[in-house]
DNA sequence: CCTGATTTTGCAGAGCCTGCACTTTTGCAT
DNA sequence: ATGCAAAAGTGCAGGCTCTGCAAAATCAGG
């Protein structure tokens, strides 16, 4: 498992750090063997080496297992999108925002196959997953809104007449980017997957946000 | 109900699907009074007249009765993407797809209102029923590369040397159409909900297609 | 060592979901 | 109308998921 951060706080914490990252590697090396749905609590439990309801103290549902792996990511790529080069716009630094965390991710490999194999044989988990990162969509939008300078989200009843229109655009454009962040990583990854070989991640991401920023033209045959 | 297109096929057909209309609708009003988590199969089945075993006939999971409303939609959605005139970009061609779908299903106006309801309070079913249309997304893709006349896949090891990158490209810009559709509607419902009063969903929908069309420039204060 | 806080565990029980065999309903041809 | 085959609905047994509760084990600090 990743050992980011692994050596922090008393023996507490690292030995609940422990257990979940054994209850989730548990959930995947057995899904990624017997196939998810032939993957009872039980048998991931006793492979991390707890009881079953000890399982249910880290994860609110089994799926949840195969799902989460850093939680922490989203927190990287909100603050290298403040980080990035002022002269860089919104959609820029986004794009180079989640390059960085994606290349991060590859080096955790054995890991991240297994949990790539498993999701994709298993669309409801996908979905599940995709839903995980959606949680964290407002936060990004916050973060986008930051950079900005401009409030995602205004208290009721304030400012003058006449201003609603222009704030409303304001408070739109944030989350469309925060979204849009979403589904070309998603857009990629899928695309990246079907195709056996050619060309690298790096390099179909990239054509994503060429799309993106040319304003979605229809391509030329 | 809705009552689209419930005088088709036969009798066997048309009880299919008011029993399936039924449950639906007897689980979202249950939601909407007594909350999500506190409604059972048992309760929805009894609601809609049929044994519990029944339910599961329709329902893959009890969740499932909460999120699908329509699974035509796509369909409509698909036909008129052929459909538009010639002259509309990709990009167009899609938004006023969506809209017009949209449109019509303000029409079910009451049942509409307690499913957002019921989905804002249960980010969960939020979350599975993005999934239930992103599991249309590919059907969408090939419509948008039916409309392009290119293929969204093509057979292994066809076609000769150098023309791998167009390939690529071409195959990338349906999908990554299909996916800003949803996240477009997604990104233009949650704004929408998040202001008590102001523009028109319609509008705040065209809002959101300008600002992809114009390549998500940085907007100016 | 003792105490309080946190974590783990076992157990009971409700609810979800599936497979299977059986009954009822529907479509259709005679 | 009647009979037959297919489809839909039902009942039941049983396994798995998940929750609340209280007791036992473990850690932190005086």
């Amino acid at each position: 498992m990743s050992e980011r951060g692994a050596a922090e706080g008393g023996l507490r914490e690292r030995k609940k750090r422990a257990t979940r990252a054994a209850l989730a590697e548990a959930a995947i090396r057995l899904a990624a063997e017997h196939g998810v749905d032939k993957v009872t609590v039980e048998a991931i439990s006793a492979a991390a080496g707890v009881s079953e309801r000890t399982f249910f103290n880290y994860f609110d549902t089994r799926d949840d297992a195969f799902v989460v792996i850093d939680s922490e990511a989203t927190d990287r790529v909100r603050a290298a999108l403040l980080a990035a080069p002022a002269e860089l716009s919104p959609l820029e630094a986004l794009r180079d925002a989640l390059a960085a965390e994606l290349a991060g991710a590859e080096q955790d490999h054995e890991l991240w196959g297994l949990h790539a194999g498993v999701l994709r044989s298993a669309p409801h988990l996908l979905v599940r997953s995709l839903g995980a990162h959606m949680a964290d969509e407002t936060a990004l939008a916050e973060a986008v809104a930051a950079r900005l300078g401009t409030p995602v989200a205004v208290p009721d009843g304030a400012g003058p007449p006449g201003e609603e229109e222009r704030r409303a655009a304001l408070e739109l454009y944030p989350r469309l980017l925060a979204a849009l962040a979403h589904t070309a990583v998603r857009v990629g990854v899928e695309h990246w997957c079907s195709r056996r070989e050619g060309d690298s991640f790096a390099e179909v991401f990239q054509q994503v946000f060429t799309l993106l920023a040319a304003g979605l033209p229809a391509p030329t045959r």
